[in-house]
DNA sequence: CCTGAACCGGAACGTTGCTCCACATATTAT
DNA sequence: ATAATATGTGGAGCAACGTTCCGGTTCAGG
């Protein structure tokens, strides 16, 4: 993102120390919040925890959504690593797929209200939907299409689609013990298997 | 409810003709801010719109969900007289199943945010969420048990657990068209279509 | 050491939910 | 008809929040 300079050196001035300090500082703070108050933390919040003012939190971060993705990058990414080494150790692609999606799901229902935000109105978080599409996307669309030549599942299912529904299956986990999105998820797994034609 | 008086007479003194003159405004004005703005509408605007005060408003209904359940009761209460009538005439108790959860996804799909609203954080819209489970639990309850016992699907899947799932699908339909949740859906109900055995 | 660019803090503004109470009005009693 | 009282009404006021903006500060390069 527009926050790393690689090389560091060249043309463009490096970055001021106490930014990036500053930046880490954040990121601390954040993920300490995110766990008590949720993604969902006022702002303030996180600039009181990190002892910064409000107008260093929207520097580093223009949006809530962006800050969320610095927070969780390196689970998202874990994440997507997984997929193709699934799909190479597991017993079949469809075995691949279901425990790819039990790591996305153990993803999102450990952060309070991740799931939640993901899908929140159209307009916010808008930046958040696009990372976990670009990235997770073409791994989810890899394991479903090694499912559906392997004759597995059915054909006919989107990634999108499928990754939103269980987004969505995920959201509000914590308000009512006795709803499990594992159990429906399952269900939706099954649905999606094939029946084995002669 | 507390805003109904059957026979109008008797003991306790009939309420004031304004003030049910108020209430239907506060319902019609409502209703029409919900489909443009969704239920999350500013209580200023459904106010402004209705022509009075908020503390008009917060009178008839302490809280929100108080005034989307009055503007939606007939629609809840349709699709509950729905089940078991479905359940009498439909070709077998997994197609009344089916063409249940069709009404059901049709009523939260039609109305913007009232999925959303339905799932959101626990404490907001607890009055909403507790009456939907009121009148559609049982209903789906029958229905779910009824396929259950004829064979058409396994058993094991929770009224509530499914309600809730669908209603999650159901969430955020607006912001992409690329999602239906009713593809979704198709496939959880084939998940829970039982094998046929032998 | 000097200077400009980058950075920082938080005051300030707009929006929202919700409460509270002086005032207005309908209903009932006289 | 008029007064008494219960009931309903409006909107100012408060708190919480997101977001912008800019005067002052501090670092990095020369």
């Amino acid at each position: 993102m527009s926050t790393e300079n690689p090389t560091g050196k060249a043309s463009v001035r490096t970055k001021r120390a106490d930014a990036v300090r500053n930046q880490q500082t954040l990121l601390a703070a954040a993920a300490e919040v995110f766990v008590t108050s949720g993604v969902d933390a006022p702002i303030r919040q996180i600039a009181a925890k990190a002892g910064v003012g409000m107008g260093t939190i929207y520097r580093h971060f223009p949006t809530r959504a962006d800050l969320v993705t610095a927070v969780y990058r390196h689970q998202i990414e874990a994440c997507a690593d997984a997929g193709p080494r699934l799909l190479a150790e597991a017993d079949s692609p469809f075995d691949a797929l279901r425990r790819w999606i039990d790591l996305f799901v153990d993803f999102l229902v450990t952060k309070h209200g991740l799931a939640d935000a993901l899908q929140s109105d159209s307009s916010r978080f808008t930046a958040l939907h696009t990372y976990f599409l670009d990235r997770l996307g073409p791994v989810c669309t890899e394991l479903l299409t090694a499912a559906v030549d392997s004759g597995d599942i059915r054909p006919g299912t989107q990634p999108y689609e499928l990754m939103r529904g269980i987004g969505n299956l995920c959201i509000g986990r914590d308000s009512d013990p006795r709803y499990d999105p594992r159990r429906l998820i399952e269900l939706l797994l099954l649905g999606l298997r094939q029946p084995r034609q002669t």
